[in-house]
RNA sequence: CGCGGGGUGGAGCAGCCUGGUAGCUCGCAAGGCUCAUAACCUUGAGGUCGUGCGUUCAAAUCGCACCCCCGCAACCA
C-alpha cells in the first residue's frame, strides 16, 4: 500500500454554474480520498479541487452579467464551494487560478521553460472572427466563414509564444508503453497510445495578445501576452502543493500526484500536454490519470445549448445527498457513459437502498426490540448454521481486502463493483433471515439459536456500515448509531420507499 | 472516407481475450412467509447472442464481408 495519496479533480471552469458532471468527478474523488484516509491515515491523504477562472469565455460571461471578471468568478467559485458542502465533500484544499500562489507559480514555470528554450515566440497566422472574438485554425474551417456565426473571417497574423510539444513525442510514447497504469481505463490508454502513434504533435500555442484577451496571467517575458488555458489550469496540480525555489527546483511533500481524476473530454490535455510540461520542468509525472465517462441525459448529451443541464442541488433536495452519491457511483461502472434520469435514481433508491439495505436494518432492529427488549445479545458460543458461516466468511474476505474495496477495485476506480460486493452481504443477510425463520424460533423458545442468529445479523450490518462509509458517510454513521453498543437506538427507516 | 465504441430475452448490461450446458439487475407472472418500508424469500415465462459466409467435433466467443446505432464541432466532468 502507498504511503501517501495525492488525488485531484480537474479545476472546474467557472463560466457557468456547476452541473452533475462536476459533482460526479468530485464525489468520486471524495469517495476515494475517504477510503484512503481510512486505509493509510488521514494525514497521508490530500484531496485537491478548485476552479479555473481565466480566459475569454469567462470574460464574456462576466460581461453578459454586467460584472467585471473578478466579481464574476468570485460569485461562481462560491457556488462550487457551496455545492461541495451540500454534497459532503471533504477536500483538503481548494485552489483558484486567480490566487496569488497560483499566478506566481505559473509565471515561474513560464520563466523556467522560456529560459530552457522550451518556449519560443513565432508568428501565428489564422482566421479570426471579430464579432465572435474567436480564432479558428485552418483545419477547423470549411470555407472562409465563421463556423459559429457564418460571417466572414479576417486573416490575422500576430506574434505568439509556443511550447515545444513536438520534440517530446518519442519519450512520451515510450513512457506510456512502459507504464500501463499511466492512463486508465485501458480503453483510454489504447486511445491515447494510438493517438500518439498516428499523429504528429505540433507545438502548442500558449499565449494570447493582451489587447484581444486581457483576463489571464501575463507572460513574465512578454507582458503584452497572457497565457492561454492549459498552461494556466494544469499547473494548479503543482502550484497548490509546492513551490519553486530560486534555482528553479520544485519542492513539495505531495507531488507527484497519485491520481488525476478527469472527464474523458480532457484526457489529451492530461495525458499529453501535462506530462510533457512536467518533463520539461524536470518533474515527476503523475502515477495515474483516470478518465471517467459522461452522464447523458436520457439518450442525449448534456449541454447548455440543449438546455438539459441538471443542477446537482435540485437532485440533492429531491433525493438527498446520500442517495445522489450512491446513484452516481453505483449505477454505471466508472469510465463508461451513464444515462441520468430521475426514474433511474428512484429505481436504485427503492431497490437497493429502501428494500435491501434500509429494510434489512429496520427488520433486524425490530427483531432485537421484540425478542430481546432492544438489547443486543451477549457474545457466546452458539451453534451456527451453514449460512451463518458463509456470511462470516464473506465478511472476513471483504475485510481482508480492505474496507470493501479490493486492491483492483481501488486502482481501477470500480466503485460500482465495490458496492455490488457489499450488497452481496446484504442479500445474504436477507436470505438468512428468511431461511432461519426466527419467528418460529421464538415460538419454540430456542433462545440460544435466536441469539446466535441476531449476532450474525448485527455483525453483517456493522460490516456493511463500515464498507459504505466512503460512499455514504452519513448513512454509515446513522446505522452504527442505531445499532448502538449493547442497546439499540432504533430510528425511522433510513430510506422510506418512494411511491 | 477514416478512426474509436457498440448491436445478447420487455429495459439496462456481463460473458468474447484463454471456443464446449447463455448469466446478472430491473420489469412481468405464480407461490411462500410475517421480523420488516405492499418489504423479504422461492419458482417461472421470455433470447435464431445484428446479418451472411468460413474455421472447428463444437462459435455469443476465432476469421472475413456486410448492415445498423453512438462519438470523433463547440461550452463542458
Amino acid at each position: 500500500m502507498v504511503k501517501k495519496f495525492y488525488i485531484t479533480t480537474p479545476l472546474y471552469y467557472v463560466n457557468a454554474s456547476p452541473h452533475i458532471g462536476h459533482s460526479y468527478t468530485t464525489i468520486a474523488a471524495d469517495c476515494l480520498a475517504r477510503y484512503m484516509r481510512q486505509a493509510i491515515g488521514k494525514d497521508n491523504v490530500w484531496l485537491l479541487t478548485g476552479t479555473d477562472e481565466h480566459g475569454q469565455k469567462i470574460e464574456r460571461a462576466a460581461q453578459a452579467e454586467g460584472l467585471n471578471p473578478k466579481e464574476f468568478v468570485d460569485a461562481t467559485a462560491v457556488q462550487f464551494k457551496e455545492l461541495w458542502k451540500a454534497l459532503n465533500i471533504f477536500y483538503n484544499d481548494f485552489i483558484r487560478t486567480t490566487e496569488e500562489r497560483h499566478v506566481k507559480t505559473v509565471q515561474r514555470v513560464l520563466e523556467i521553460l522560456f529560459e530552457k528554450g522550451q518556449i519560443y515566440p513565432a508568428k501565428y497566422e489564422g482566421w479570426y472572427c471579430t464579432p465572435c472574438e474567436t480564432f479558428w485554425m485552418q483545419t477547423q474551417l470549411k470555407d472562409l466563414t465563421c463556423p459559429d456565426c457564418s460571417r466572414s473571417l479576417e486573416k490575422i497574423s500576430e506574434t505568439n509564444y509556443f511550447f515545444r510539444l513536438s520534440e517530446h513525442q518519442d519519450w512520451l510514447m515510450k513512457y506510456i508503453s512502459a507504464h500501463p497504469d499511466f492512463i486508465k481505463p485501458s480503453s483510454r490508454y489504447e486511445e491515447m497510445a494510438r493517438f500518439l502513434e498516428l499523429n504528429k504533435l505540433e507545438d502548442l500555442c500558449i499565449s494570447r495578445p493582451k489587447e484581444r484577451m486581457g483576463w489571464g496571467i501575463p507572460l513574465p517575458f512578454s507582458p503584452d501576452h497572457v497565457t492561454y488555458v492549459w498552461f494556466d489550469a494544469l499547473i494548479n496540480y503543482i502550484s497548490a502543493v509546492g513551490s519553486f525555489d530560486d534555482k528553479g527546483k520544485y519542492e513539495s511533500q505531495w507531488w507527484p500526484a497519485d491520481l488525476h481524476l478527469i472527464g474523458k473530454d480532457i484526457l489529451r490535455q492530461h495525458a499529453v500536454y501535462w506530462p510533457i510540461m512536467l518533463y520539461a520542468l524536470g518533474l515527476e509525472l503523475p502515477k495515474t490519470i483516470f478518465a471517467h465517462g459522461w452522464w447523458m441525459i436520457g439518450q442525449d448529451k448534456m449541454s447548455k445549448s440543449r438546455g438539459n443541464v441538471v443542477n446537482p442541488i435540485d437532485m440533492v433536495n429531491k433525493f438527498g445527498v446520500e442517495t445522489y452519491r450512491y446513484f452516481l457511483l453505483r449505477d454505471v461502472p466508472f469510465g463508461l457513459d451513464g444515462s441520468f434520469s430521475e426514474e433511474s435514481i428512484i429505481k436504485r433508491f427503492n431497490g437497493d437502498l429502501a428494500n435491501d439495505l434500509g429494510n434489512l436494518v429496520y427488520r433486524t432492529l425490530t427483531m432485537i426490540e421484540k425478542y430481546f427488549d432492544g438489547n443486543i445479545p451477549e457474545r457466546g458460543v452458539f451453534v451456527k448454521g451453514k449460512q451463518a458461516e458463509l456470511i462470516e466468511e464473506k465478511i472476513n474476505l471483504i475485510n481482508k481486502n480492505g474496507i470493501g474495496l479490493s486492491p483492483s477495485v481501488i486502482t481501477d476506480c470500480n466503485f460500482s463493483a465495490a458496492l455490488k460486493e457489499v450488497w452481496e452481504i446484504i442479500n445474504m443477510a436477507n436470505k438468512y433471515i428468511e431461511d432461519t425463520k426466527p419467528w418460529n424460533l421464538i415460538k419454540e423458545n430456542k433462545t440460544d439459536e435466536l441469539k446466535g442468529f441476531i449476532l450474525v445479523l448485527v455483525d453483517a450490518i456493522r460490516e456493511v456500515a463500515i464498507q459504505i462509509h466512503s460512499f455514504m458517510p452519513q448513512t454509515s454513521e446513522s446505522i452504527i448509531e442505531q445499532l448502538g453498543k449493547d442497546k439499540i437506538k432504533k430510528g425511522k427507516p433510513l430510506f422510506p420507499r418512494i411511491v
